[in-house]
DNA sequence: TTATAAATGTCGTCC
DNA sequence: GGACGACGTTTATAA
């Protein structure tokens, strides 16, 4: 990894174009050719970048990157105030411990989240286009298609719509209705689904795993 | 900014918890006590930060950044290779040009794109699942809702859909018409558009450009 | 402050 | 390599 204190601008081409006027900034390469270029403030977001793969040619006081699509970074240098590299290695990589697979495993063993007298049929009930978070049945015994997001927002409840009208044309299954189940549903997409002829339930994280913490305070 | 390289592990606690092995890597130390963690490879995103607003406590090889939300990155250092500190001062900014805001601001000024006779009713027409990005009028009075896209992808279709299928449900705007206009259409997008009746436009922005320019020629 | 849509989104996974 | 969905999405903008 090269990093490089200079005074430059920049000036990207490609899916649009953008420039950033002389100032002083750190220029980062890495190791894949790939450059980054910060300023001492704003998030981890770059001012501005070049993905790899992609080739950096330099030419006296300027650089250039650019990729198989023909977009171009090209950062002129002005002054450099500083240009140090360092030998760092592959990284062993992010350990991640999710959180949505989780909702719906506890979901899953707690189905009467979603009225008394719910059982689960299967998760991951597979269909043509996609599987299905959960099927349950409700205390009627009738198919119930679950969509399970930690954030409710329109595309989800496009995706439960298809899922039921799908599950609806299978005569073992039909009547299927669809609950679009989230930790925060959005306005417009809580609309969309009471349109559709969809349930919305919020769902309480904490709650449920304090009920997961309370199965497992028995033993 | 400080610049620092070292061997370390990480760990954040917070919308999930995640664990870094020891390792050598980049820690980046912004003015407003952000922490980014980068390896020499990946994309511009590090593999682990501390957005701002934050506080960066150091307790002798112990780094704990810490916010508001209760959320915690904990840097432990091994070994320091290198540490380095610049001032950079505050960046000018990134200046963008290309991008959908722009495109639907030409576009509104020059409706006739999609037809002879097109007039504007109004942009970011409201509606309960979301403004449409230009409500016209073709050249026989019919309302026509446009939504407008860079890259015309199924999604966007999707959109446009819902639009005029609850803009038709008004007595005083049905029948309406629905044009999907984008730089590039996918060819699924294409079809599925087409599926649904609506019609596509695929625009030129720099021709579009050029015509504002012409426009502002004349004074 | 909150909510909503765009993003040079990026990143994984599946096919 | 393309399509699809999640993301500690982040970011900008309007209400």
């Amino acid at each position: 990894m090269r990093l490089v204190i200079a005074t430059c601008s920049v000036d990207y081409s490609g899916r649009l174009t953008a420039h950033l006027p002389m100032a002083p900034r750190l220029l980062m390469v890495k190791a894949d050719g790939s450059v980054l270029i910060h300023a001492d403030g704003g998030s981890y977001k770059p001012l501005n970048w070049m993905s790899p793969p992609c080739k950096l040619v330099v030419d006296d006081d300027i650089w250039s990157v650019t990729n198989k699509a023909g977009e171009e970074l090209r950062i002129t240098l002005k002054e450099i105030h500083s240009d140090t590299a360092y030998e760092l290695g592959t990284d062993p990589g992010l350990i991640k411990d999710g959180v949505e697979a989780h909702l719906q495993e506890l979901l899953a063993e707690h189905v009467q989240t979603f009225g008394e007298g719910f059982t689960l049929v299967r998760r991951e009930y597979p269909t043509a286009i996609g599987p299905v978070d959960l099927l349950c049945r409700d205390a009627d015994g009738k198919h119930v298609a679950v969509e399970i997001k930690r954030r409710g927002e329109i595309d989800g409840v496009e995706q439960l719509t298809r899922y039921v009208e799908l599950l609806n044309r299978d005569p073992l299954l039909a009547p299927v209705r669809g609950i679009f189940a989230a930790q925060l549903i959005k306005p417009q997409a809580q609309f969309l689904a009471t349109d559709r002829g969809l349930e919305c339930v919020t769902v309480d994280y904490d709650l449920l795993r304090g009920m997961e913490s309370d199965v497992l305070r028995l033993f």
